[in-house]
DNA sequence: AAGCGTTTGTGAAAATATTCACAAATTTAG
DNA sequence: CTAAATTTGTGAATATTTTCACAAACGCTT
């Protein structure tokens, strides 16, 4: 979390980035060259002072009278989430959500590979084929160091998920992406995201019904 | 995200709320009767303080000097959610990753039900058997108002998404948990949860590099 | 029953985040 | 070229969320 020099973008404000480069993709395949923050806001979902919010944390793009050049805003935002190069992840935990997040196709579309899975029991039949290796817990630490791995998806019970989130830790991995449904204990120059998907449905929940 | 109820308690705290639950719910695993805000704070990774203010939009169930009864603050937690009745959910999109939600244990075991699950192509082979029964596209609207369903799983390709989300809210859904990476245009009335796992994992890869 | 130590509940303060309002910059039309 | 029409960028104003600080309430011990 820290960011010596360049100033300090809310979590937000990187999240909401995200969704902007996403509707910017759909733009450029639709061959539109210029944008308006009012039509971009509006494709995200967000109000459009937002929208400029958000990018004059790290720069000004747009043009007055004009819009947004959607190409170069499209680099500009990936330049800034460092989303440019390919990043190796690793997913431990090859059960059934595991398994599908393993052969998930939006993550390689984004910039990032899993290279490798782990699981207690890596030679356990499973319902699908997938295309990479499952090692077992003993092959973690080294894999890590060995392909410099700084990013993990978390997908094991919850009664595993912080032992091995410390070996994650240990070998040095500083982010993990958790599916396990509870609050992992890291140091602070560890990043977790959660995402825990009974908590999703528990919170539609209350708002549709009251 | 409008609430026309009298207690209007913020999104942020609802979600806190679902943890503080799950936190509750080791504790009685382990036999614990009472737990001061700061042992539970700590164990759902808030501050003591945010945990209390959390807790005072609904009432007040401490006893200064002790703590919380665990059981009795899980009730009252779970009464606010109104996750003490089993709620009927459907999927759509029997990909991947949707095989996998329907199939996941995380959610029965916290009040929800995946009724049926849909797909454009319902008789395509699957990896995995499931117990739910895989619906053609025209049994959908029939089956949520037959069922009386009110929350759905949209886990289709992003080019169907927002038409089979018209769909589901024609059909009289007011809650849809949306794992297509698109930001669906809904009417007011209809809460939508986005679940985006490339974001995620786009958004840890920010902030471990800075 | 009185005093001590603990912990809650909550107004007030501080920190963050969002929205407004409008000048400045630029395009487009005539 | 000029004027009208857009649309950005941003300081100020709001709104929301988090944290602080501390009185009040309770159990426990003696």
């Amino acid at each position: 979390m820290k960011k010596a020099g360049r100033p300090v973008i809310p979590r937000k404000t990187i999240y909401r980035l995200s969704i902007y480069l996403r509707c910017l993709a759909r733009l450029r395949e639709n061959d539109i060259g210029t944008v308006s923050s009012e039509a971009l806001a509006k494709a995200a979902g967000v109000k459009p002072t937002q929208l400029r919010k958000d990018l004059a944390y790290f720069g000004t793009f747009g043009t007055r009278g004009l819009g947004y050049d959607v190409k170069e805003l499209s680099v500009k935002i990936s330049d800034e989430l460092g989303t440019t190069s390919l990043q190796p992840v690793i997913l431990v935990g090859v059960g059934n959500l595991g398994l599908a997040l393993v052969s998930y196709r939006g993550f390689e579309k984004e910039g990032f590979e899993i290279v490798a899975a782990f699981d207690a029991e890596p030679n356990r039949k499973r319902d699908k084929q997938i295309k990479q290796p499952i090692l077992g817990m003993d092959a973690l630490p080294g894999f890590i160091r060995e392909h410099a791995v700084k990013m993990a998806i978390l997908s094991v019970p919850a009664a595993a998920a912080q032992a091995v989130a410390n070996q994650l830790i240990e070998s040095g991995v500083t982010g993990i992406l958790n599916f396990s449904p509870i609050v992992l204990a890291v140091p602070e120059d560890v990043m977790v995201n959660n995402v825990n998907l009974a908590i999703e449905l528990e919170n539609l929940s209350y708002f549709i019904h009251g």
